[in-house]
DNA sequence: AACTCGGGGAG
DNA sequence: CTCCCAGAGTT
């Protein structure tokens, strides 16, 4: 063994110190596994939870997920982000149930071909679910073990070789979830709990005195601003105009209120942005964008700010403003889906039910909330 | 190798 | 505010 001692180390601290989590339960279920870790993707375990619990209630097992239409799957997986892992999640399942017998594949190469599940994925499922002896890389283990090896700029290469040989001959899973277990808890990004840890004395991070810099952290660019107008259609019955945005893409298949694209704000925007976070860049913006996506023609004089939403994404900056427009007649679903690929009018309930992206609940939240205007 | 793709937890 | 999270797919 390459560096004796430190997988034993390792799995004596995890025996004592690990979390009790739902998908840790005995005996592992490779389906409560595989959708532990594609909900993990990106995401804290305290956020995963609760979504989780709730997977499992709606979907008890495989077949469940395969049978249900994409919509339902992806209301359960509203707020998460990254929902292209909902979809593939999905299609895989589908996959598995039509060509596999509802059996997973037990080996790394036959994971990774379903879809959205690549090399971490499928080497935590492997070691995890079925005793494989493949090793896994995430953020995590790719910390871990830039630290206690003393590495700067490793590279995936080097760091994925690195894994397989540490692995032991048994317990690979639960070797694989100890790296991890002590990436998210103890050898953390910022301020790693040295003291705690059962690998300190062979870890060349803690001999140099500064852990924290290892791995090196790259350079970030400046993140762009942009933003989006957003119209709230209400017809006579109550009842608002939603467009579904294209499978592929940011946000695919989630549905909004009808949207311009991102815009990056111009100079009088940016100034007049400061005393309304409404103004609208020119009047007819707004009865411009509604004709284009849904082929409604509707008065500017209908029409009443209703707000702001700021989001933050990974890449960018959002600021959306929101106004309200009512129609007096009751509304028929437009001719036009410009960027949509379905329109619909949702009445309040059907709106509770459809899975909408983070800004558009909230802007949901805040026009249920709004006070009482004339038209009321 | 460099992008894209969400949202939130926790300093 | 900033950083980064049990990453995958595309180019």
């Amino acid at each position: 063994m390459a560096h004796p001692g430190l997988a034993s180390r390792l799995l004596r601290w995890f025996d004592r110190h690990k979390r009790d989590l739902p998908w840790r339960r005995e005996p592992r279920d490779p389906y409560h596994v595989w959708l532990s870790e594609v909900m993990l993707q990106q995401t804290q375990v305290a956020t995963v939870i609760p979504y989780f619990e709730r997977w499992v209630r709606r979907f008890p097992t495989l077949d469940a997920l395969a049978a249900a239409p994409l919509d339902e799957v992806l209301k359960l997986w509203e707020g998460l982000g990254y929902y292209a892992r909902a979809r593939n999640f999905h299609a895989a399942a589908q996959i598995v149930v039509r060509d596999y017998g509802g059996q997973l594949p037990r080996t790394v190469e036959g994971l990774m071909a379903l879809p959205g599940v690549g090399r971490y994925t499928a080497g935590a499922i492997a070691s995890l679910a079925f005793g494989a002896r493949a090793p896994v890389l995430d953020g995590n283990v790719r910390r871990v073990l830039s630290r206690v090896f003393g590495l700067g700029r490793p590279s995936e290469a080097e760091l994925w070789a690195l894994a397989e040989s540490l692995l032991p001959q048994d317990r690979t899973g639960a070797f694989n979830e100890a790296l991890m277990e002590l990436g998210a808890t103890i050898c953390t990004p910022r301020a790693p709990q040295c003291s705690a840890c059962p690998l300190r004395t062979m870890c060349k991070a803690y001999a140099s005195g500064d852990p924290e810099a290892y791995p090196a952290k790259p350079a970030k660019r400046a993140t762009p601003h942009y933003e989006v107008l957003t119209a709230v259609i209400i017809d006579s019955a109550g009842r608002v105009l939603l467009g579904r945005r294209p499978r592929d893409g940011l946000l695919g298949g989630l549905w909004e209120f009808v949207s311009s694209e991102l815009r990056t704000p111009d100079a009088n925007a940016r100034k007049r942005s400061h005393t309304d976070p409404t103004d609208l860049t020119d009047p007819s913006d707004l009865t411009d964008l509604i004709a284009s996506r849904s082929g409604l023609k509707v008065k500017a004089g209908n029409a009443e700010p209703l707000g702001a939403v700021k989001h933050a994404f990974t890449h960018f900056k959002l600021t959306r403003r929101v106004w309200l427009v009512r129609l007096p007649a009751p509304g028929r679903t437009p001719p036009l889906t410009n960027g949509y690929d379905r329109l619909i009018w949702a009445a309040p309930e059907e709106v509770e039910r459809l899975a909408l992206t983070r800004s558009d609940r909230r802007i949901w939240e805040m026009y249920r909330a709004r006070p009482p205007s004339l038209f009321d």
